[in-house]
RNA sequence: UCCCGGAUAGCUCAAUGGUGGAGCGAGCGGCUGUUAACCGCUAGGUUGUAGGUUCGAGUCCUACUCCGGGAGCCA
């Protein structure tokens, strides 16, 4: 056997043995009836005497050795019942198959060697803590189940983005993160001095996506996002991540499918590969599995009329939280949806929802105007059933120079930074459509999250940066 | 930025204006099948900060700091 790293023991991934006799807990099932090495970290102990059980995890999984004091060396045995949570170790064993335990394995330890012994303290003890406790240990807090199952699901995520993506005919592109002026000219961004003059971190890849779609015909980025607005709810991060697809000829019909496509194929990667994590968050996968094409469409002009018929409804209810609901939803067409809005009209599916056609008035400059009805913008915006929110944005974008020009002479944005953008469509201008997806929305969702910050390994949020 | 709630042992929380407690964690001891084990004992406190009211403040008042929840904005 080669060295861990060799191309053919990462290609086989037959057996994960990375050096000698190791092995992953994840591959126990594997050897039974072997003597195997773990290494890793004391998850938890407990001891009755004579008998000690010590749960090993190694990142791959948990799984408990039991110590007899007959078969090791008493003053191993001694210290090993006093061995801090955390500890690193390696621990050598006989892996047997048993039904008491929760992997449905277990070793009998014949060897423990201890790498450090961790201080007594760690913060983070089996029992509740508070979310703002746990986000200050975050750096230690990721070692806890519930966190680890969580980026787990995030980079399977994460792989069936890229996977759908490269195997859609779309190229990936990676866009500026320093750029020269707002995308949109709407939120609040964070500016850095670059160089000689101001800059500020990207909002948005969109504006290069389009100039990237003009040379490659299917273009994506994915990569982080910055908004400096000081948002304070479970569903805003100051940084985030997002895949944004981008299509020359592509038409409001096409990015409809492509959102459906794209999250249909990230949930049954989930529910496929991810069951076990799925288990840990303790998620219903029935929620997961009702997951399928087509969702349903509904026209924002539509949705007014549902989320006004409902919102009547629940005023009149006896549920105070109820009320309160339908107290925050508008009364009438034009607005944009707030978070009421959303929750109201997402709780009526049991799949994500396309919300097309929004006043053109409350989205960005660069949305193509319906031609049915110019007060339209072609746009869609795909909700995320049980009251996650808006995971996708995006549309057909303005193809005519003029109107380009218009509307940014009429959002007051500095029209020297966007030169190159209006030059798309200068030179050879195609209808072309494209969105954004939000990763950490979309992680919450499928993982059934609280919070967007347990989505991202060291969440960035309005005044906290720590640890 | 606005609205609401909170800050007491390492953690999670109790304590009518009248001598600050419990569970978990930690330490010591016991236990041969434990699953956030169990049983006994021990240690652990400037009640967020600064003022004020009162014979007396963890408790009431004011300001500030920090934390949590929500709104707006958005992915």
């Amino acid at each position: 056997m080669g060295a861990w790293w060799a191309p053919q023991t990462i290609a086989t991934q037959s057996s994960k043995r990375v050096s000698m006799d190791q092995v992953m807990i994840s591959d126990l099932h594997r050897h039974v009836g072997e003597t195997v090495t773990i290494r890793g970290w004391l998850h938890g102990r407990r001891s009755s005497g004579k008998i000690q059980f010590i749960q090993v995890r190694d990142g791959s999984g948990i799984v408990q050795g039991v110590l007899m004091k007959k078969t090791v060396d008493e003053a191993l045995f001694k210290r090993c019942d006093a061995l801090p949570q955390e500890s690193s170790l390696s621990v050598k064993g006989t892996v047997r198959a048993e039904a008491r335990a929760p992997g449905g394995h277990e070793l009998s330890l014949t060897e423990i060697e201890i790498h450090q012994e961790a201080d007594r303290d760690y913060p983070i003890a089996p029992k509740e803590h508070s979310i703002g406790f746990l986000m200050e240990h975050r750096h230690l807090w990721l070692r806890s189940r519930k966190p680890h199952a969580t980026l787990r699901i995030r980079a399977t995520i994460v792989k069936a983005v890229r996977d759908f993506f490269d195997s859609h005919g779309f190229l990936l592109i990676d866009a500026p993160i320093f750029t020269p002026a707002a995308c949109e000219g709407t939120t609040t961004l964070f500016e850095v001095q670059y160089f000689d003059e101001k800059a500020y971190l990207t909002q948005s890849g969109q504006l290069y996506m389009e100039a990237a779609a003009m040379a490659h015909g299917r273009v994506y980025c994915f990569g982080p996002a910055f908004r400096a607005e000081k948002s304070k709810t479970r569903r805003h991060l100051t940084e985030f991540w997002m895949v944004e697809p981008e299509m020359a000829y592509g038409e409001l019909e096409d990015v409809m499918q492509l959102a459906e496509g794209l999250l249909t194929f990230i949930v049954e990667r989930v529910l496929e590969s991810r069951r076990e994590d799925l288990k840990v968050l303790e998620r219903d996968l029935s929620k997961l599995e009702a997951v399928r094409p087509p969702f349903p469409r509904i026209s924002y002009s539509d949705a007014v009329e549902r989320i006004k018929v409902r919102r009547a409804e629940l005023l009149r209810s006896p549920d105070e939280e109820q009320r309160k609901l339908a107290e925050g939803c508008l009364t009438e067409w034009g607005g944009d949806f707030g978070a009421p809005d959303e929750t109201l009209l997402s709780g009526q599916y049991d799949r994500p929802v396309l919300v097309h056609r929004y006043p053109a008035a409350v989205k960005a400059f660069y949305m193509k105007r319906d031609p049915a009805d110019e007060r339209l913008a072609l746009c869609v915006d795909v909700l995320a059933p049980e009251g996650y929110g808006e995971i996708i944005g995006g549309g057909q974008r303005a193809d005519s120079l003029e109107f380009l020009e218009s509307r940014i002479a009429e959002h007051g944005l500095p029209r020297e930074a966007f030169q190159w953008y209006l030059d798309l469509r200068k030179y050879g201008s195609v209808p072309h459509s494209g969105f954004g997806l939000g990763i950490e929305r979309t992680v919450a969702w499928i993982c059934g999250a609280e919070h967007l910050r347990e989505c991202i390994p060291f969440p960035r949020m309005l005044y906290k940066i720590y640890p």
